[in-house]
DNA sequence: CTGCAATAAGTTGTGCACAATTTAATTGTG
DNA sequence: CACAATTAAATTGTGCACAACTTATTGCAG
């Protein structure tokens, strides 16, 4: 905007007011895509009356069948403290069933209720509805998720 | 993973299995993202005790100068549901003041004080440690934007 | 000038994320 | 076997996002 972008990978030569236009332009363009991602999933799980979060739970279920809560939190990198209150509401909802691994009396296995077996159906076609929205070709997709994946690991290994 | 990667531009001919993997891992991928940049920012911003949506309000007082909720809000994409409680928070900090336009009694407008204005040279070097995190070189940084830009652009058409 | 639509904040309620703590069960070690 | 460390869930508390609604003010059309 002000002058000629820098073509150095070395950060540390740029002056200050780059810098944060830079960097903040990465977060908000993250967080504005995750927004509209919120926005078109909310819109096509709306009639299966689930959340996205909730969503992913299901499908998690759906591939893997009956998980406790701790398989559930490391594929969704949620822990305790989100999936207790969100398969509360999954079970009140009649979707899923919790019960006490008799093996394990510490563990609680998530099971789906036929209900919510029943569900996969009509979420079926969710997917595709996703992925026709971001207009993306399927190539810059893949792109955005290797450089995604490099952006994670490089921001998880700085903290 | 599985098979040979695609090579259309157009979803409609990949099967449903391939679909769900792309599309969540897309979504994933920028969840992760997201979640890893949290994470980077809530560690650079723990001694300002700023949260990272309190950081970008303040970041707009700094740069702007005294404005309505309103003006912040359209700049971060928060309506007053998300910035009331948050400014208030600010105020209760002692880094901002609200007061009432005379203009327009209406509106609320939210000045910097002397404590507020005084915390952004303590966060003056945020930038530059969250670009150091990305580990990204400055050009990937700008093609990342570029596609997001496109995605959300795509996303919110959709809805 | 009256009255009604539009606007600005705030409030309420739901749901998610994350940190910290609690409880109960299990495992490992002396 | 006893007991400390670990593990699995749940709970509590804070903060954010978003939708729906409320209140107060402004502005405009008749």
């Amino acid at each position: 905007m002000t002058s000629s972008p820098p073509h150095s990978s070395d950060p540390a030569g740029l002056p200050d007011s780059e810098l944060l236009r830079l960097d903040h332009q990465v977060c908000f363009s993250l967080q504005a895509a995750s927004r509209a991602f919120g926005g078109v999933y909310r819109e096509a799980l709306r009639e299966l009356g689930l959340t996205y979060p909730q969503y992913l739970a299901m499908m998690v279920l759906w591939e893997h069948g009956p998980l406790p809560v701790r398989a559930i939190g490391e594929r969704l990198h949620l822990d305790s403290g989100t999936l207790s209150p969100l398969l509360k509401r999954l079970e009140t909802a009649g979707l899923v069933r919790r019960e006490r691994s008799a093996q394990d009396e510490r563990s609680v296995v998530v099971h789906l209720t036929d209900t919510g077996a029943a569900l996969r159906e009509r979420a079926l076609p969710v997917p595709r509805t996703i992925l026709a929205a971001t207009g993306l070709p399927v190539e810059e997709i893949v792109a955005l998720q290797r450089t995604l994946g490099r952006l994670t690991a490089s921001l998880s290994r700085a903290v």
